[in-house]
DNA sequence: GCATGCATGTAAGAAGTTACATGATTGT
DNA sequence: ACAATCATGTAACTTCTTACATGCATGC
């Protein structure tokens, strides 16, 4: 990492501007509330948590504590880090570049192999209907709470992004098992006439 | 690039399988038909091109010809290729990782930003909108062709895909959109109270 | 005794983008 | 004259993943 015109610095400080956070926990964070629509490693959290401090967006709290074991490192967001923080916000976000493996197997494979393609669909429908049984869980969740805060809104939306994005993409995967159904009846009827 | 365990050498073998490519055509291609799902720069297709032909997975046509001030070299999957292909074609594809940025932003922003997150959803609505249109516009293509060829049938899935997706993103906005409404009354009401 | 979770970090390498260089042709 | 399209290619760089190293605590 040398330049750093990334993401990554934003959703560490989007993260310590709830809360202050180690390292681990940012990982946690992004595990638990925005897998589905974002990841970091490891590998990418921990420099540029070091960047952010030399930049001057982050501080170590200084009591950095052993808890179980080894050592924690608690970062906090600074007044700049904030600032840089609502800039990014103004900014219009990036058009999005999706990448769906599945969508090269149906467009090469249709050609030649839609019994395989029909396994992958079924496949695909089986993980969008887990992530959608898990947005709608989330959703369930914030609709029980009482509390209407402004932090709840965040994750509410989030989450029912996914409840949209995963009813799609199963109803498309469905859609399309109908029309390789046709096609195999038609290819059947050429066959035999 | 070196040991190239990545998905370009798919899409390449993929477009050739249909027929023969030259670099440019095939990023034509990526452009025109899976631009919204799938993309590929010059900097990563040259390089592959010719280790697919190390690895015997492409030929270059011996006849390479001068056509417009340049040369023009065109590239053929051999059996080999179309035999690695297939085997690609089998194995379940990759769960996507998508990387939505406006959902980090609607995450940090809805308890301090409100309506700035508003017009990025303008925006986004705006951009969704337009990509539906394109997708219904090749629907619409596919509908009024006659032939029922296997090859159309790839093309109109991807195509089904995209018109499903941008539904999704763009209802989804809409509702994110009244659901800042709310809170922003909400808001409204605890001051004047 | 072993796996898992907590916790930090680096190094190597893979994957991907961007900018540049070249140069003819065609259209405005 | 200038931009765009056709056409190939490389180099520098950024971005990201994976594998590894360390080590305590806890539960099975």
């Amino acid at each position: 990492m040398k330049k750093d015109t990334g993401k990554t610095r934003y959703i560490l400080l989007g993260l310590m501007s709830k809360r202050p956070q180690t390292g681990y926990s940012i990982k946690k964070s992004i595990e638990n509330e925005f897998r589905h629509f974002w990841q970091e490693s490891f590998g990418q959290i921990y420099p540029t948590l070091k960047l952010l401090v030399e930049q001057g967006l982050a501080e170590t709290t200084e009591t950095e504590t052993v808890q179980n074991g080894r050592q924690t490192i608690t970062y906090t967001i600074t007044e700049k880090g904030r600032a840089e923080l609502k800039r990014w916000l103004s900014e219009a976000p990036d058009v999005e570049k999706l990448r769906y493996e599945i969508l090269l197997k149906v467009s090469f494979g249709t050609a030649t192999d839609l019994d395989t393609i029909d396994q992958h669909l079924d496949a695909f429908i089986g993980r969008n209907e887990k992530a959608l049984a898990e947005m709608e869980g989330f959703l369930a969740f914030f609709n029980g709470l009482e509390d209407q805060g402004c932090d709840r809104l965040g994750s509410e939306l989030t989450a029912l992004c996914g409840k949209y994005l995963y009813t799609a993409m199963k109803d498309w995967a469905v859609a399309a098992k109908k029309k390789i159904l046709d096609q195999k009846e038609l290819e059947h009827e050429t066959k035999n006439t």
